[in-house]
DNA sequence: ATATGCAATAATATATGATATTTTTACTTT
DNA sequence: AAAGTAAAAATATCATATATTATTGCATAT
């Protein structure tokens, strides 16, 4: 929600954010004040703070009197996260399409450009790229519904984004070339001012990684 | 997101959304630290942890190095909750009505019965009952949601509800007659099972209801 | 062996006071 | 009226203290 770089505090939000999201922080996980304090160098109150932010956000789990666990997973929870995903993000994109400028245009050009560099590599199997392609994904898909007009969906889009994201890494497998041409497809439509089928393939590209990622889960566990 | 009605921390969180959302805290209040320790009996520690939730769900701005703010109002931001409120509710809706079972609607004749006592009674003129009238307004679109099957769709559109309810205290005009007619509609739809109508409703009901207030915060401002 | 009950231990929730840093306010000078 | 500066207030963060609640381990009874 709100862009904090400096403040202590606020990086210590985001650093136990993302350890949650790439499991370093496993779900299910008791998040003991005195471990934390090691772990992130910060002090209680600082640590149940963000621990209350985190817990508003979802990705972590307060419990009446025994304190914070990392938010588990499970099939059905994926199933939701990913329905809210294109509802949210398919309206957006709608919007954002009927909306967008000049400068929406460029910047979509630009973030389409970068993830296509580094979706070639990695199908020429430079697989430890993961983390930067998950970058370049995140700044396509927001590129897409900047234009949206509406601060209240985006801040809800990049919440449950997120959350899908963690079941992704999870499951540590890319659906690869599939999600490449998807991705084409949804920028060549958007740039040509076509909702129609940029809102069609983006419900697809969704769908399918939900499907791909239940699946990884089924033979996981 | 978490139902907490013992612990001392929690009810703090409750009673000061609770007076952000009935204006007992106006819109772009300051929120000193010294001044909430008397007004909720509470320590600083607690109260930053519970205003640090509060910011997560936008009730509250952290400004830097500020401290806490009430978030302000305006009419876009009014414009874009509807919207969500929109999107949100009437995807709920569709879903509930096609998996609702016997509770569901038993629940559902009782929220819509008392919803309609309190109405009919709005409109004899009995106009101090606004508290309750409120209560019984969420409970009737919750039970018309309730069997969505996604946890994570319930919470997010209890958020949104909360936000589109403090515009409408904040104007403190009620549409009455035409509003009643549209619950009723919405109730007979979704008992018919007739999903199509009950979303066409739902989504006039709120734009409707969003017209209303914006039209009133030009007059008032 | 399994279950029950209780004491010892650990962890949480909450409060208080202390410090460094940053904002805000008030005052002085130009 | 504008600009600059000193004083006051408020925040962010931490360390520590206490009461309450959970958890664990052990002894006793079934």
């Amino acid at each position: 929600m709100t862009r904090n770089i400096s403040t202590v505090g606020s990086s210590t939000y985001e650093r136990i954010k993302k350890d949650i999201i790439f499991g370093n922080l496993a779900p299910g996980t008791k998040l003991k004040l005195d471990g934390l304090k090691n772990r992130y160098a910060a002090s209680v109150s600082t640590l149940r703070e963000n621990l209350n932010r985190l817990a508003s956000d979802g990705f972590v789990e307060a419990a009446e009197q025994r304190g914070f666990f990392v938010t588990p997973v499970s099939q059905e929870d994926l199933t939701e996260i990913a329905n809210l995903r294109i509802l949210l993000e398919c309206s957006a994109l709608e919007t954002s399409i009927a909306n967008g400028d000049a400068d929406w245009e460029g910047n979509l050009v630009a973030a389409h450009h970068k993830l296509q560099i580094i979706e070639t590599k990695m199908q020429a199997g430079d697989a430890d790229q993961i983390e930067l392609w998950k970058r370049y994904d995140w700044e396509f898909h927001q590129a897409l519904i900047q234009a949206c007009n509406s601060h209240n969906l985006l801040s809800l889009h990049a919440i449950i984004y997120d959350k899908y994201l963690r079941y992704q890494v999870l499951v540590l497998t890319n659906r690869g070339d599939e999600a490449v041409a998807e991705h084409r497809e949804m920028f060549s439509a958007a740039l040509a001012r076509d909702p129609k089928t940029a809102v069609r393939v983006l419900e697809q590209h969704i769908r399918l990684g939900l499907e791909h990622t239940l699946a990884a889960m089924n033979t996981g566990t």
